[in-house]
DNA sequence: TTGTACGCGTTATCAC
DNA sequence: GTGATAACGCGTACAA
């Protein structure tokens, strides 16, 4: 079992004081040139590495961050964590993530343990029982007491600090016209209540979309489904009620139920019904047919949060100027869709 | 902006001595109830709480456990992160996440950052780069410093740890039997090269499965595709080539692509032919047909990695005993396959 | 019952 | 050039 070695035990060993190694291992120019090689060449021979614990208590940085996110078996939040990652690893971070699973409880407990010295920032989308809750002091406490805090995705008005989004009513928009540019008349809309402010801003590029091209919004066509429990039967049902000639749906795994559906009804996808989905995850990519899908760019976000985090925590100054970056969604074509 | 309070500042400001404070907030018996209420109420006032990093230095213990995975878009590695971090949270214990992106290097660097003091134990799953190179001198490290680490899926002998891994040439073994029984004789396997020992396991189970049901294997049957790029041209060359009623496929994506390209060719699944593919993900699950898959628990795993680690380090005595605990895979049947 | 002193490992300032 | 000392925040053995 080899020790690790400290500052002292160098020290000790070389007989000099624990300063002088600690300035001859920063090749500081008070050291003479053969101590300095001395202790150099001791310290490399025994391995010595700083300890980040010490370190981080003298100058009051953990270079930690903390990623609190409601899921990670969510690919739109796996992608989002691996942007951060990736950025922070290259500025010489480390990322602790911790998992919320939609409960306001427990991020309230994770911001607590992550907020007491163990993490300069924090990158957090919020919990959906949060958003229900509207509760948002533990927020609050850490902004308050200077912590930077990056929201993305789910986030609050009641709030201020960055934020990074997407531009889901554009993204939904861009869908639906791209539907009608190709000749659909009855575009349904297959939901869920649960989404909250995103279900949302999806619904208003939906209804905007269709405005602007001269179809009057038939609500009739718009599902709206628990969060959970996917049945097909309620698909099926819509399906066997209304007439629909193309489906957007609010996000991949619906898009994956109302297809199959529509193709145990023996429809051709896309010639009888073309199908959107938003997030543009593994399903999309390789379902048969494929799903043309609306990308949410998750990694890229994931980067610019991690960016903004870390400009704030290396800035010195406690500018209290906060921004919003709004990443756009982009459509991805594919075979449930015509062309 | 509410300043973070320390034991310092109470204590000047109540004018007692530090550890007066210190032994009140833990509620000791020294000190005087008077006293006690004093500090406490104090403290919750102005919401005391320990730094970790001073508690950390002091004790020796982070409480943080650090993960280095290859990727964690990849979903099997991501519920094994999931598992993790659910039961290091119950245990107080946070995890910091780092990807080696398949890197020798990253996975070095990520190890030595994190070594120093961050960590008080590794899970991780070595990065296919490394079991290339076969060079495992950074583990060899980590273990001699007496820091506890548990191996997970992608294991190595030469390393003497815990280990947790799945029995991937048993759930080739039973669904190549599953499939004999559904009357099947021509069994493709769907492989790859890159999959190092895990590729081997499984190879072997489609093997001995045939052997024991009587069938030789033929060696046309087993198709071994690069690991990346997919192309359909190669699978739809084998169907051309190759008589087959059933193929299992190392990974859902392969299953994905093979089942896609015999629909396009017109055979029904499972009528004409039969899928099974390894690691139970969201693709087999949703996909159309769903996919019978070889489910990996990779929670399972997390959890039980993360429980062997934490024993590890929460153990005072130093024995030199390692388990490996090995997963049962199991056959989650869906519509790919009759019954 | 309360306070002093020391140590965890590092770094920075100041004295010799 | 080198070393002693203090400080980061906490906890605890020991002294008062």
């Amino acid at each position: 079992m080899k020790k690790v070695i400290t500052l002292k035990h160098i020290a000790r060993e070389l007989e000099v004081s624990i300063s002088t190694v600690s300035k001859a291992l920063k090749n500081s120019e008070e050291i003479s040139r053969e101590t300095k090689e001395r202790i150099q060449a001791y310290a490399k021979l025994y391995n010595y590495r700083p300890n980040n614990i010490a370190v981080s208590l003298k100058n009051k940085r953990t270079k930690n961050i903390g990623v609190i996110v409601p899921d990670i078996v969510h690919h739109f939040f796996t992608t989002v964590v691996r942007g951060i990652e990736t950025y922070a690893n290259s500025k010489g971070y480390n990322v602790i993530v911790c998992l919320s699973d939609e409960s306001f409880d427990k991020e309230v407990i994770n911001m607590e343990m992550l907020a007491n010295g163990s993490i300069d920032g924090f990158i957090m989308s919020l919990a959906m029982e949060t958003q229900l809750k509207n509760d948002y002091n533990h927020l609050k406490e850490i902004t308050e007491q200077g912590i930077p805090l990056v929201l993305f995705d789910r986030v609050t008005d009641q709030i201020e600090c960055d934020k990074v989004v997407i531009n889901d009513r554009e993204g939904a928009y861009m869908a639906v016209k791209k539907l009608v540019e190709n000749g659909r008349k009855k575009i349904a809309l297959i939901t869920t209540d649960n989404y909250l402010s995103i279900g949302k801003e999806r619904t208003d590029g939906y209804r905007n979309a269709l405005r602007d091209c001269g179809i009057t919004v038939n609500e009739n066509l718009i599902l709206s489904l628990p969060q959970m429990r996917m049945d097909e039967g309620a698909i099926s049902d819509f399906y066997d009620r209304e007439e629909v000639d193309a489906v957007l749906c609010v996000h991949e795994i619906f898009a994956m139920y109302s297809m199959r559906v529509a193709l145990k009804k023996g429809l051709k996808v896309p010639e009888d019904v073309e199908f959107i989905g938003f997030t543009d995850g593994i399903l999309s990519k390789y379902a048969y047919p494929s799903l043309t899908a609306i990308a949410q760019h998750g990694e890229k976000m994931g980067e610019i949060a991690s960016e903004m985090l870390i400009e704030k925590i290396e800035s010195e100054k406690e500018e209290e100027t906060y921004r919003t970056e709004v990443i756009q969604s982009t459509l991805v074509e594919r075979e449930s869709t015509l062309n």
